[in-house]
DNA sequence: GATGAATGAGGCTTCATTCAT
DNA sequence: CATGAATGAAGCCTCATTCAT
């Protein structure tokens, strides 16, 4: 999506670019970010950021992107040691708080997710969306379907219910903890790590009720 | 929270401000709704908003707060006759259809509930969620109890789980069918009302699983 | 076309920002005047003049329209001393000769009535020739139906013709004498009235031959 | 007027500027016209541009001389054969029917012939004619004095005048019918051709009345 | 209590031209 | 001779808020 003159960039002119949009987009989500203000921090002229990137649209949707890359890449890695195959629902919790301590230690990946499931422009949403799902669902789909190929996930389940679940409380659980006001009920914002490992534990238990094989 | 001007307001007056700033909080978000256009639709002094409100925040807050109102009220007729005691999860997919046809005919509240929780700006969100989320508490919390009271819900059931669950999901049922691209694996934004009924009986399933009685 | 608030503006305000845009407008054209310009010449914030005119195009019209309107007054008390009754084709001679002392003793009308003419970007063009042609018309078709009248222009005379023929080369004598490269042959603009006077008498000779009595 | 590289150039190369030249200067005028879009749909680098003119201007110039000789050459040959010598003035509305017909079947020749003459840049304009007339007149004049010399001009006629008269009305003939709002009184923009072929009847009686012969 | 004119910073985007490779 | 990345000024327009009337 970016032009092929991005690709050609010096890559630490580029590094530059992507280090102030994420910082400006993550701040202040996309329709309240200013490219003036990336193509400052990144010295950059702000022309020369429109040779990249077709528009905001397209620059944000490239930040999303790399971001959930990110975090895909990460979340493969810390979640294939675990023991899957004979604990897929004490996997899940586990999974769940590596979860939490990665966006806990990458302020940077969870400001912007926040900005992309919190944008209220119907085309940057939808262009960011679509430019991060596969990313979330590269990891959970196979991740359910080796939770039901192991037995531990019913065979009459339905998986697409499932992965739908988790689409929607995945950004909620990055995002929470550290945006005041999404979840008045557990007050995730106002807990320490332990208090929401509580959270997760219950959340597994209810997927696996629902889920699970008895 | 608005200023005491307000309420000694002339009422048709007052009618064609909300309505005014009910149609451009819904068309276009917090952020990005102007108002110079409300004050020009109402008919209205762009100053005199301000004597009302002390700023956009507080403006938008309370429509938020009258919506969720109107949404509170017409929930509680609409899922009082249903067979809550004998049926209870049955009643749960009959009152998400209710949720589902109630927004979908009030394309003004839907609109004002997807600008809510989409708001990416920190201030107004926390501001307005403050104001709206009671009003789904006032709904949901008696309905968990009623649940449990009749022996329908597990007695050791994490209730505040089940609300934050519900919390999450309602506001995404309640705009997702209208909104492109923020559920890309039920597409309920492609589907007509007898296919998203069958997602409202699944997730139904999937709550009697998790908190119902064997 | 302005915005009422226009009207209601003080008139030393208003006054400012005329001179600013005629100025302006004169000098450049529409599609390179800028706003910016105008706004610093006339002591006005950028912001006021949206206050003022819907956009660019609208500005320019009114400007336009207030040019041709000092115009048409100015030549409409200019030659209704003229003996055209006795003498209409040196009448004609003598207003043209009236319209060129105009153009040349206002460089800012003039400016505009080129800016008006020559402006290439469609829509400006067309809303500002609609703004003035009135003002033309307006003068020429009584002038026209008067020389018929008098017997002087011949009874089967095309007057549609004689009119569009005047439309097309009346703003060319108020312009080609200041603006260079316009008239290659005559070589208006290079030459002293007393040299174009001489043209003004063949032209009126012309028209007199194509259109008047024998 | 081009630099020495530019008729060094491969054939095919040279071609692909000057189409992409033509169409981008003859869509948007001068100033409005983007080198950036020139260069992008030549597929040439945007510097090579600079390599072959000096700078836009120049470019613009070359671009209207081509088009200029397309045109001189394409009505040189379709008036040849046009009776003069007997019918001066039916061969004159016969031109003007070739002439109408040529940028209604031309269109870039046109949109580009508008640009030329609708330019507000004092230099930019100035340049344009300045290559442009000369193939006007090397088309008039000649045929001018044919007509003068066959009897059908008036000995004593002012050729100066009627060459005035036809290098400002004949691009007016070229553009209006396809520019809106150029022509207010006839409308040539909203007639079809036999509708404008009587304007041109019409034009070649008033030019014969004016210097024809008794 | 109502008005609405004024503000001026800031929004995104486009452009002709240069110059190092 | 060709390339195309970089520039940065300038473009039009919008906005929430203030304050004198």
């Amino acid at each position: 999506m970016p032009k092929p003159t991005w690709d050609r960039l010096h890559p630490e002119r580029r590094d530059r670019i992507i280090a102030a949009g994420r910082a400006e987009f993550g701040a202040h989500g996309f329709s309240r970010a200013s490219l003036n203000t990336i193509a400052r921090e990144a010295k950059v002229a702000k022309g020369s950021l429109f040779q990249y990137f077709g528009d905001k649209v397209e620059f944000f949707a490239h930040l999303a992107d790399l971001s959930a890359t990110i975090v895909e890449d990460h979340m493969a890695k810390a979640i294939a040691p675990l023991p899957w195959d004979t604990d897929f629902f004490g996997s899940l919790t586990e999974a769940l708080c590596q979860w939490d301590i990665f966006f806990a230690e990458n302020p940077e990946d969870r400001a912007l997710t926040a900005a992309i499931n919190l944008e209220g422009d119907d085309q940057a949403r939808m262009a960011v969306r679509q430019a991060v799902n596969p990313h979330y669902l590269a990891v959970l789909i196979p991740l359910i379907g080796h939770g039901q190929g192991s037995g531990q996930i019913r065979a009459d389940a339905d998986l697409e219910m499932a992965a739908a679940m988790f689409l929607l409380i995945l950004p909620h659980f990055a995002i929470a903890p550290h945006v005041p006001g999404l979840d008045p009920i557990f007050g995730l914002d106002q807990r320490d790590f332990e208090a929401r490992k509580q959270v997760y534990i219950k959340f597994s238990e209810v997927f696996r009720l629902s889920f699970g094989t008895v």
